[in-house]
RNA sequence: GUGGCUGUGGUGAAGCGGUUAACACGUGCGACUGUGACUCGCAUAUUCGAGGGUUCGAUACCCUCCAGCCACCCCA
């Protein structure tokens, strides 16, 4: 083996790409049926936008960036999530200007320089949604449900919705120093890294693993509790808008979000099976992004969930197409026939399969069974004189005749469709 | 960035100092010279992640490196 991918940075081959594909059709469905459009922005943005967006201090922009200098001396970056591209393009492009609404989805490859593991690679792939516009709760909700109702579209019952509220800038630094205080007094119960947290990110420590830690900070005080009273209505309002459709969810005041730009409704979707990868989705609200950005006043909310978890929870579900028909060929002569028949017949929309190296009928009824197509035939000379055939159904042998030319063969295999 | 585990064919793997590197699956061809699936036969790793070392001899033991996986950190 001498030259090899990028470690972090895979191949996703055929089987596998279908059941992507899987999961990006059912996504454009279910969020175009919520009224959202595509958007597809850069992979590259400045660096800049991602210091400004997600923040100095997080650990994706301290030291998970791809972050280089171009050939024109400028600081540019591979971008690790979606979303400040995105805010950054509705700025730019004034979207505001001509609906005070927008709901945006977008897909495509992420890049984050971690240390691989299961479900998390150097280049992963995440498709996201965002409402930027709209104060109204109802937008939570609508986000919310969309994402529900997308797992559910796809067959999935395990990953579980876990809401929270962070606050604003007016409740949020008060409940920074309650919690403060609560883990000063048993900071020698906590583990290193915890310490650490305490100091970099105090809430950080509420979603620690470590059993000594759970135990420690078990009585926490809850941000909930200490929502000012803008933030607790909204996240009631929330709460009611999912019962009203019918949401599944459950309250996690403990969930802690790793971007910066988030206020107020924070969520994910979260699951047993993926080791520890549970997130399988999470966003939230981020009403400071877009003016912090250089863009007006604008709130947002949005999500963002990773194809390659989602594939994973999908396990080996098989979404292959099957071949409607093999062709197979006595000899030289009969190839011609036989490709024109393919040709004629996909273009009329049917599946079709026939040998490519002239190979024995025996390998290519062989083949025909490999390929699990639906019907086989044989041409030879007798077939091309006649002009018809007999047809094989692969499943149990039978065999029926029928003329030798696409509208004949297409009759045939869109019959026993049903 | 830190830690643990693992590296034998297309895949799953046996072998743990001297073997034709077992077996199974897969793949190709044939038995059936105009028909697949079942069965049977043949073929399919000059080589055991790479480089050193120990030894008469190393896939096996030692060292270094590399890669993969999983976990931590963090995150979708």
């Amino acid at each position: 083996m001498t030259l090899t991918a990028v470690k972090g940075f895979n191949d996703i081959l055929p089987d596998e790409s279908r059941r992507w594909q899987h999961i990006e059709q059912t996504a454009r469905r279910v969020f175009e049926l919520n009224g959202f459009g595509e958007i597809r922005v850069p992979v590259m943005e400045k660096t800049e936008l991602f210091c400004r967006s997600i923040g100095d201090a997080t650990d994706i922009v301290e030291k998970e960036m791809y972050t280089f200098t171009d050939k024109g001396e400028n600081s540019v970056t591979l971008r690790p999530e979606g979303t400040a591209g995105v805010m950054r393009a509705f700025i730019e492009h004034k979207l505001y200007a001509q609906d005070p609404v927008a709901k945006l989805y977008y897909m495509g490859p992420m890049f984050r320089y971690e240390r691989p593991q299961k479900g998390r690679y150097r280049q992963f792939h995440q498709i996201g949604a965002e409402i930027t516009g709209v104060h109204d709760p109802l937008a939570d909700a609508q986000v919310l449900n969309m994402l529900a109702t997308f797992f559910r579209e796809i067959g999935l019952t395990e990953p579980t919705l876990q809401i929270n509220s962070l606050g604003c800038p007016e409740c949020r630094p008060a409940y920074r120093t309650a919690l403060r205080s609560f883990l000063e007094e048993r900071l020698g119960a906590l583990c290193e890294d915890c310490k650490r947290r305490f100091a970099t990110n105090p809430l950080r420590t509420l979603d620690c693993k470590v059993p000594g830690c759970i135990e420690s900070t078990a009585g926490a005080p809850s941000v909930l509790e200490h929502l000012c009273k803008g933030c607790d209505d909204h996240f009631s309002t929330v709460k009611h808008y999912l019962d009203l459709s019918a949401t599944p969810y459950s309250i996690n005041a403990r969930m802690v979000r790793g971007l910066d730009y988030y206020t107020r409704t924070t969520f994910e979707m979260v699951t047993g099976l993926l080791g520890s990868q549970s997130a399988v989705a999470a966003g939230g609200r981020y009403d400071g992004l877009i003016s912090q950005l250089g863009g007006p006043a604008i709130p947002g909310i949005g999500f963002a969930m990773g194809l390659e978890r989602v594939a994973l929870l999908l396990g080996s579900q098989e979404f292959t197409t099957l071949p409607d028909l093999f062709i197979a060929t006595m000899g030289s002569s009969e190839r011609d026939v036989a490709f024109s028949l393919l040709d004629g017949l996909i273009k009329s929309g049917v599946r079709v399969e026939m040998d490519y190296e002239g190979k024995s009928l025996k390998s290519q009824m062989r083949r025909a069974d490999k390929l699990k197509a639906r019907y086989s035939v044989v041409i030879g000379e007798n077939e091309v004189a006649a002009e018809r055939a007999t047809f094989k159904r692969m499943a149990d042998g039978l065999q029926s005749d029928a003329a030798l030319t696409v509208s004949g063969i297409q009759t045939l295999v869109m019959k026993s469709e049903q």
